[in-house]
DNA sequence: ATGTATATTGAAAATGTGTTCAGTGTCAAG
DNA sequence: CTTGACACTGAACACATTTTCAATATACAT
């Protein structure tokens, strides 16, 4: 794709945020008018530059007839990624043993896969946080987490089941030591070595509603 | 919300559908000659009708200038919730007047309207968060916020455009009071009532990859 | 130096487009 | 029967908007 100067950079910016705040494209004048050219055929000569270039086309004789075809996005709507559908749990009940109850679900919801940092195959599931314990990683009371079941690594955010209940914590594990759990908030004690410390999985991702 | 005739319902969806088709709204008279009508005035009691009851809104005078306020539903329900593609908007060029970066989206990123918590029809898109003025929030360098425009209410995270940068702060109005920005990190000023104050759209929901 | 692309002004032509005024006809409710 | 919402026709008006013709000036590669 050429590269557009500095002026068609500029025009191609105001089109492209005057139909994001307005929804529906700039006039010619209005171009015009917003970069204080004195003449119609200031913009005319930037939008056919534009057009040469190929980052928009337009319907002759229409007015704010544009469309954006900058082929970096926007094209492809239908070449997204996978969406997979992703079940919430709110709390879990005592003995996930493997994976899916749908029953249990309190909520689903979609996302495509490379947002979520998930593969397709595994089983992902999702968690509603409880507690303060991870808010020294940003993730709050409320926030939904996403999971993928996997063996953890030094550092990740795991979804533990200890005592019956699913809490968030990071995983520490050091060369020739059992691995143990660390909350980040200083309020928490870290967890030592629990005897039976069973991994739900690995935190990919968090969705917060604000 | 009032119900349409069956005309109604029919203009309605060739608006919106022209909308998704071309890019761009219809004009009056394109209107008029989809639906065979002789005069453009039929169409103009339609569009009073529809705006009166609520589901469109119009700029007065200019051409193919419609907003959809209300979707009549017609989208059909796919498996369970709507998901819908949202282009990421990426780092906002610094310095840049009208704050759009070139190619526009630099990705994009697919959810359920109910996780992001966006009404269908807005036109949402997202940012990639740079910085950290809105840690206090929960909110962090690298971190997506899934934007919708709309006018902000007190206590709203916005994204506003300040002297040619996007910035995530959060909107304070008291009454009688010109609105502030503030951000959410003691290391940052509060921002005082910016003569130049574009509020690009609110912040409805977070997503962070791990 | 010469040509080509960019960036702009200025004026005018040719439509596109929203809007209004004045009617006709239908249909259901009061 | 009358009233009022709805669905239209027809013609005309006033600008909004795109488009074209004619020039000037700068920068840059050949």
């Amino acid at each position: 794709m050429k590269d557009l100067t500095t002026r068609q950079h500029e025009i191609l910016g105001f089109i492209q945020l005057h139909f994001r705040q307005e929804n529906f494209w700039p006039s010619i004048r209005e171009i015009q008018t917003h970069f204080g050219f004195r003449s119609t055929n200031a913009v005319m000569g930037h939008l056919r530059a534009l057009e040469r270039k190929g980052y928009i086309s337009r319907v002759a004789g229409q007015a704010r007839a544009f469309r954006v075809t900058y082929d970096d996005g926007e094209t492809p709507p239908e070449g997204s990624a996978e969406v997979i559908d992703i079940p919430i749990y709110g709390h879990i009940a005592a003995g996930y043993p493997d994976g899916v109850e749908t029953g249990g679900a309190i909520g689903r919801l979609q996302i495509d896969v490379d947002t979520a940092g998930v593969r397709r195959n595994r089983r992902a599931f999702a968690l509603k946080v409880r507690g303060e314990s991870m808010i020294g990683a940003g993730i709050f009371d409320g926030d939904i987490v996403i999971v993928e079941p996997g063996l953890p690594k030094h550092g990740d955010i795991v979804a533990a089941l200890i005592d019956g209940e699913t809490t968030l914590k990071r995983f520490m594990q050091k060369p020739n030591h059992p691995p143990y759990l660390k909350a980040e908030n200083p309020d928490y004690p870290e967890l030592n070595p629990v005897s039976e410390l069973v991994i739900q999985g690995i935190a990919k991702a968090v969705v917060r509603s604000l």
